[in-house]
DNA sequence: CATTTCACCTGGTGGC
DNA sequence: TGCCACCAGGTGAAAT
């Protein structure tokens, strides 16, 4: 369910009410690998630390951790060196994945993949029914902080996001599904930032006009932040961290309009399949 | 290497 | 009500 709003979205509510917390235990469910760090090592790893931040990179949510108590050194590290984290819980969502702050005696939904109970008596949880969600614990003592690979098109500037498409020849859409191009942009907002754009999803990247990928690099800021600002898109089942809806799917011109009017000039909204995903535009308003 | 296709999962929906 | 086909916000491995 989760693009770049829905994700921005859960990490500032899951930061507002865990931040300076600390992680008490950690519990994972059996359910064969829903993560890329073995469970036991991520509940030792986590027991014990303070969270320090909650931010999103990408479609990742990211929390910093401090030391836990026991490693903790007079040294004055208890955050790490430089006051930098020293360890990282890596939460990727997937299609269905949910990250919850909920009171301890709140019912234990199916599919509830991870628990981590904290210091102020609140719970951390991960629920995920389709387990495409994916978990990682980064021990920052041993490896190198999380970055995902691709640029971030909320700050993007224009001459680095026209490089890469540069003589691309495969669809504009499949391009902006590619997250080590550009990380954060899914199935919704790059159907909505094509729209905006005027822009033809089967479009080949590369043949793409400088002024057309500048209005692109525009209509995409502007429709991920005003989805932020709504709270994400709920098609379906995508909830914040306090179990709240979005609303930017009021907004939504093409994604999921198929045979309803265009806002804009009335035309009925096509859908095709680019890059194995549904796909939704305008014929007239987008070239 | 660039690009496309498919597998991975469960659950909801709509047709019959 | 039941059964079934189809669809779904994501990725990464395998095939082309």
């Amino acid at each position: 369910m989760p693009e770049l709003p829905e994700v921005e979205t859960i990490a500032r509510g899951v930061d507002a009410r865990v931040r300076g917390d600390r992680i008490v235990e950690a519990w994972f469910s059996r359910h064969r690998e829903p993560f890329k760090s073995a469970a036991a090592s991520q509940a030792k790893g986590l027991a014990g630390r303070p969270i320090l931040a909650v931010h999103r990179t990408g479609k990742h949510i990211v929390c910093e951790l401090g030391l836990a108590p026991a490693e903790d050194t007079p040294n004055a590290r208890s955050l790490g060196q430089d006051g930098r984290a020293a360890a990282q819980w890596i939460v990727h969502l997937g299609m269905t994945g949910r990250l919850l702050v909920t009171d301890p005696e709140a019912p234990v939904v199916p599919h509830t993949h991870a628990r981590l109970t904290l210091t102020s008596g609140r719970e951390l949880r991960f629920v995920d029914p389709r387990r495409f969600g994916r978990l990682e614990f980064r021990d920052l003592e041993k490896r190198e902080g999380f970055a995902g690979p691709g640029a971030e098109p909320l700050t993007i500037e224009a001459t680095e996001f026209a490089a890469l498409f540069r003589g691309r020849k495969l669809a504009i859409k499949a391009a902006l599904l590619n997250q080590t191009l550009l990380a954060g942009v899914g199935n919704i907002y790059a159907d909505e930032g094509l729209f905006h754009a005027g822009i033809r999803p089967r479009k080949s990247a590369g043949r793409l006009t400088r002024a057309q990928l500048e209005k692109l690099r525009v209509a995409l800021a502007e429709v991920l932040n005003h989805a932020i600002r709504l709270g994400g898109s709920s098609v379906s089942d995508y909830v914040d961290a306090n179990g709240v809806k979005g609303f930017f799917q009021l907004e939504h011109c093409v994604y999921q309009r198929t045979g309803e009017p265009c806002r804009r000039c009335g035309s009925l909204i096509r859908r095709v399949v680019v890059a194995g995903r549904s796909t939704h535009y305008c014929a007239n308003c987008q070239r």
